[in-house]
DNA sequence: TGTACATCAGTGAACGCGCGTTCACTGATGTAC
DNA sequence: TGTACATCAGTGAACGCGCGTTCACTGATGTAC
């Protein structure tokens, strides 16, 4: 895979810190080319940025502290991504289509960054990390929002809507996953597979009460 | 992990596809005991059997072909989970759902198992394995054909049965994957979740047209 | 303005590990004569 | 009934690999005097 980077210039004083987000950069853009979890060694992230494996451990403790922080990016850009599709819809129930639309096209356009997200082992975390930070970097407690903002506008029935949420991330999770996991399965045209999946799922939460 | 076990006893002349149902049973109950393909080593399985890592390899290929064998037998315990839900149910519908439990209730009580079968990478497969396989091993199509089945005795609207089908293996799949991903994550009550997931997909379905 | 020195940003070499796989072999066992 | 022999079911040792991580170090750079 990798030929010998070019050697990077070491940092001025004061500047050490410049290579925490090299490193960063580069798992990130090693975990897109290779598409594959595995190939994102220290080794080879080291490489990548033209420095010795050793230099990493200067700002991460472990790989897995790593993983971590680009776990983290990756988080935060999905949730960009929903919140952005959220603006500019006519309705809270448009917004919360459009934030599942954008759901599913996060995963199967960064697919390895869905795949280390959400298809992993539970990832022997840091600390309490999983949920704390999951529910804090907010994607998903946005989504609660988003379904309590339909509930009040009357474009779905009074429940809990944490529960709700749970359900309808699970619906897209499922799709996407399954997509990611068996893409030789004949799938039905994937467009209207999703905005189907969504609409039955909503109709379901609305035929209810 | 493992200290060296016991040394097998060499099989009789003419009897020596024994082992290989000794390597399957090895590696699926390494898989179960340690709860982590990774683990499921070549050396493992060998030890397992008391037998040298050489030896697999009279049997097997390479390792792949191993994996898929294993594979292949739990598909075949999936499949006959949900059918025997499926029986002595009071109609089409009460099959069906009979069925999503039962998806479920495999991915939670055999969790590495299930990691395997869908939420892995695609997988190196040896040949076209995929797709024949997975639909040959018959579950998903007999998802298909239960779904035709409401719809013949009018529980669910006339639609494409396969549509249906892949929604409702994915709304399964979901909930069942997430679990398996997030066990930190504050889930409401398991089984009330999921019969309230199905639920909300049937009613879905059943509001189309 | 010049120089000793502490500090910072890394390096180079090695550690021990477990992995899948290959190769030449061995020794028990059934069979042919 | 006895024995040579082919075959079968494995073994033992080694291959090369990449991995995460540690350790003692180096050399440029800014600062204090």
């Amino acid at each position: 895979v990798s030929a010998t980077r070019a050697r990077r210039p070491r940092a001025r004083r004061g500047e050490g810190e410049h290579l925490r987000d090299e490193i960063l950069a580069a798992a990130e853009a090693l975990l897109i080319e290779t598409g594959d979890e595995e190939a994102v060694s220290i080794r080879a992230i080291a490489d990548r940025v033209g420095v010795t494996p050793p230099s990493i451990y200067l700002h991460f403790h472990d790989k897995t502290e790593l993983i971590f922080a680009v776990c983290e990016a990756q988080f935060r850009a999905l949730d960009r991504m929903m919140e952005r599709a959220a603006r500019r819809t006519p309705s809270p129930l448009a917004a919360l289509c459009a934030r599942g639309r954008a759901y599913v096209r996060f995963g199967l356009d960064h697919p390895e960054q869905y795949r280390i997200l959400f298809m992993g082992k539970p990832a022997a975390t840091p600390g309490t990390f999983d949920v704390d930070k999951m529910r804090s970097t907010a994607a998903f407690d946005h989504l609660v929002d988003a379904v309590g903002e339909c509930m009040e506008a009357g474009d779905l029935p009074r429940a809990d809507p944490f529960v709700v949420a749970v359900e309808l991330w699970a619906s897209a999770h499922g799709i996407t996953s399954l997509l990611l996991a068996k893409p030789a399965f004949p799938w039905p045209p994937v467009a209207r597979l999703v905005d189907d999946l969504l609409a039955v799922v909503v109709a379901g939460q609305q035929a209810r009460v």
